[in-house]
DNA sequence: GCCGCTCCGTTCGGTAGGGAACATATAAAA
DNA sequence: TTTTATATGTTCCCTACCGAACGGAGCGGC
C-alpha cells in the first residue's frame, strides 16, 4: 500500500460524492488516498480494522476461507461501495477476508473518526446504512445463486458486476482466480468462458478479459445480477442522481 | 394472525430483555404481541413494511423466490432476533420473503416509531446495528455453505440453528419443507435425514424432527454452525449476559 | 534464439444431486 | 372402519460438476 499526499480523487467514489456539500467538508479533511496493488490484503478474517476504504479505482473482494481451503467470494465493493461496514454496525471485525481483485487508488477514514461522523447522524449516516443494505441483498442474491444456478450464470453475473466498477471494458483476472473468486473449479471457469467467447460475448488471453456484448451477457445472465443492481439504483439512487459530477451510470439497469 | 391484549411476553425476546430498563421502558408502550401461525407470511419481497417484529416463540424463516420457482432460505429468526431490518437500514422493504416457519408469538412495533426510536441511538440502535451484522454472518455462511458443503452438511447446520430458537427439542417440520428451506430436492433430505436418524442424531416421525444428540449432530456438521453461533455471542453477548433473567444459553458455543 | 513459467484446453472417470415415477406408511376425515 | 390426503421410502436415469492428469500455447528472461 502507498500513501499519496492528496485526496483528491475523493470525489471519484459514488458514495462520497452523493453527500451535501457540508457534510463532505466535514469530513474530507479525515480522508487520506491509497494505492493499492494486485492481490493485496486489507484485513483478514478477524482483524480489527483500523480504516474504513472507499475504493476510487481499486476493485475489492469479500472472500471467505473454508477450513478445508476452498474459497467463495461474497461480494465486491468498487467506486460505488465501501470496505469495512462492520467498523460502523459496530462489530470491528468480520469474518471475511477483504483482497483487491483490481489494483487502483481508495480513500480510508480512520476507524475512530468513522464512528465519531456517523453518530452525527445526517445524510452520512443514511448513505452508510442504505449501502448496508445493498449488501445484504448482494450476499443474499449469491448465496441463492450458489444453490440454484449454472456456473455459466454465476460467471455472467460475476463480470456483469465486477464490469460495473470499471472504467473500461477489460478485467485483468485469470481464469483460476475467477474459480476461486466463484467457489468452482478452474476448468469449470475456461469452459463456461469459452462458451462466452464463442458466442462473441467476451473475449479473453491469457488473464485479461474483455467484454464484448454487455446487453448480450444480461440477456443469457440469470435474475440475479439484475435483482442485485436494481435494488441498489433503489436504495441508493436517490442520493446518486442529485449529484451532476456522474459521468456514467453506475449500474445499467434494465 | 391474531392481536393479543398484554405485551407481557416482550421480555421473551433476548434482544428486547438486553436492553437496560430505561431504555425498554421508553420502548415498551409502543410493544404490541401478535399470535402467529404457521405458513404465514408478514412480508412478500418488496412489501413495504408495517412493522419491526421481535420473535418470542415464533420462528421466522426469510426466504428467497426464484424466477423459475425454485426457493432458498438465506436466513431466519426466532427469540434471539428480529424481522425487518430495512426498517431501520433505509430500505423499507427487501426482497426476501418472511414466513412463519413454526408457530407462535412476536412482538411487534410500528415503523414510524421505529424509526424515531433508532435515531436516539443509545444502546437499542447499537444492539439493532449489531443484529445486522450478525445477519450478515449468516447469510454470508449460507453462501459459501450452498456452494461448498453437502446436503447432509446444511441439514445439520440448519438444525442446529433452528434448534437454539426452540423451546424444546422437537421441530414441527416435514422433510418437503425443509428442502425448500434447503433449496434442495425433498428426496436429498429424506436421505440425508434417515442418515442421521439411524445414527441415532435425530428421530423423525410425519412432520416432525426431534434432537436426540445434539452434541454430536454439532460434531459431525461443517464449521459453518459455529462461525454463525460464535459471531452471533460475540457480537451481542455483551448485552445478553448481563441480563439475569436469561433462562437459557441462545447458542451453544463450543 | 532457447528455456521456463504461467495460463488455457482437453480428457477420463467418479460422484452428488436433479427430475420423475411410484410404493408404502401414517394420520386425519368421513 | 373405510377413505383420503399427506409424509416418507425407493428406484431409475441423467447431468453438472469435481479431481486429477497432461498437452499445448503465449510470454517472459537469459
Amino acid at each position: 500500500m502507498k500513501i499519496n499526499q492528496t485526496n483528491d480523487d475523493s470525489m471519484m467514489n459514488h458514495l462520497l460524492e452523493s453527500l451535501p456539500a457540508e457534510e463532505f467538508a466535514r469530513i474530507q479533511p479525515y480522508l487520506e488516498s491509497v494505492t493499492l496493488s494486485l492481490g493485496e490484503v486489507l484485513y483478514e478474517s478477524g482483524d480489527t480494522m483500523s480504516h474504513i476504504y472507499f475504493p476510487t479505482s481499486v476493485i475489492i473482494s469479500l472472500l471467505y476461507i473454508m477450513e478445508n481451503g476452498g474459497t467463495s467470494e461474497i461480494g465486491i465493493a468498487g467506486n460505488s461501495g465501501l470496505i469495512g461496514m462492520a467498523l460502523y454496525m459496530g462489530g470491528e471485525t468480520t469474518s471475511s477476508r477483504a483482497v483487491v481483485q483490481s489494483a487502483g487508488n481508495a480513500v480510508r477514514m480512520r476507524s475512530a473518526e468513522m464512528k465519531k461522523e456517523f453518530q452525527l447522524g445526517g445524510i452520512f449516516q443514511d448513505i452508510l446504512l442504505r449501502y448496508a443494505q445493498s449488501m445484504i441483498t448482494q450476499i443474499s442474491q449469491t448465496a441463492v445463486c450458489n444453490r440454484l444456478h449454472s456456473v455459466q450464470d454465476q460467471l455472467c453475473r460475476w463480470l456483469l458486476i465486477n464490469h460495473d466498477q470499471l472504467p473500461g471494458d477489460t478485467l485483468v483476472m485469470t481464469h483460476d482466480l475467477i474459480a476461486n473468486m466463484l467457489g468452482v473449479r478452474r476448468e469449470g471457469v475456461t469452459q463456461a468462458a469459452g462458451f462466452l467467447q464463442n458466442n462473441g460475448y467476451i473475449k479473453y488471453v491469457r488473464g485479461t478479459v474483455t467484454m464484448l456484448d454487455r446487453p448480450g451477457l444480461e440477456k443469457i445472465c440469470c435474475e440475479c445480477y439484475k435483482v442485485v443492481a436494481e435494488e441498489y439504483d433503489r436504495l441508493l439512487g436517490k442520493y446518486l442522481r442529485k449529484n451532476k459530477h456522474r459521468a456514467k451510470p453506475v449500474l445499467a439497469v434494465v
